[in-house]
DNA sequence: AGTCAATAGTTTATTTTATCAACTAATTCC
DNA sequence: GGAATTAGTTGATAAAATAAACTATTGACT
């Protein structure tokens, strides 16, 4: 019999690569997001728009340039999700009243509706994807993370 | 004046979307990888050429199959990827002599050379990227993400 | 042995995402 | 007031993700 699927992995899993803390963000994002992906897909979401959605919905009211810089996206991405958003009529741009060059993307009644159902299913993928982990593990990693993605 | 950039952030870092721990994984990523990218372009690498290359130096003979699936990307990516590679004289295509439709992957001489170059200029960048995280920590981040990312 | 399903790799096409330059309008700095 | 900077937008281009179709095996089953 020919090697199997596991087998293959635990060999690869010896390797160098495998402890590098930058490989095992990378794959362990891609289980999540294709995860939360799937099941926003119900929704009309995908990982992206639902955090955008996220801010517009918070009480943080963000422009558009904060949302590029705390998502890492390119300030052109951002305009492309909020259209999008917008033309669902679940986000809309309010002029700043301080600064007429920007934006604040507030989530509309509807947008919120949407976020409170993208948030549970977000949580419930979260849970399969964390499942191997206590909630006190949860907790160290949430900070662990928090700390390197908010360093500086 | 104006908000500045780091009150801003600290504003959004309020949210709820700033607690889920895939966001914190993608924002993370998005930091690390382009401080790798960054240090890794000096040697004509990225970061999926150098995860390829790392893996055909090791000792473990990947398949391109088994290159798929741990890396997470899809096989015709693979073959992108190793051609890169194979064209640079960095890895060749060996017939595996127990089934004829699988390659593997190994690293030349001059593939080995260059990986290990690469691996500490990634691991310079990594350590930048984890300032902010002491050995111990960096262990625990380490093994947090493995228990996620090879669950199942 | 012979058929059939499944697998490894490849090619190609399509879509999505990333990157970057150019532009407008508004603001800030001097 | 004038110069430099900034927020948002548009458009072009490159990189990456996704998926179908195809070839050459291999494996399973009868």
């Amino acid at each position: 019999m020919a090697e199997t699927h596991t087998s293959s992995r635990h060999r690869l899993q010896s390797t160098d690569l495998a402890t590098e803390i930058e490989f095992l963000m990378a794959r362990a994002r891609a289980l999540g997001t294709s995860k939360a992906n799937e099941q926003l897909a119900a929704l009309n979401l995908k990982a992206r728009s639902y955090a955008v959605l996220a801010l517009a919905c918070s009480d943080s009211r963000p422009s558009q340039r904060e949302l590029a810089e705390f998502l890492s996206l390119d300030a052109s991405q951002i305009v492309a999700l909020v259209d999008g958003l917008e033309s669902r009529g679940l986000v809309v741009r309010e002029p700043d009243t301080s600064d007429r060059r920007s934006n604040v993307i507030v989530g509309t009644p509807e947008g919120v509706a949407l976020y409170e159902r993208a948030v549970s299913v977000v949580s419930a993928a979260e849970g399969k994807s964390l499942g191997s982990l206590s909630e006190t593990e949860r907790d160290q990693l949430r900070e662990l993370l928090a700390r390197v993605a908010f360093e500086g």
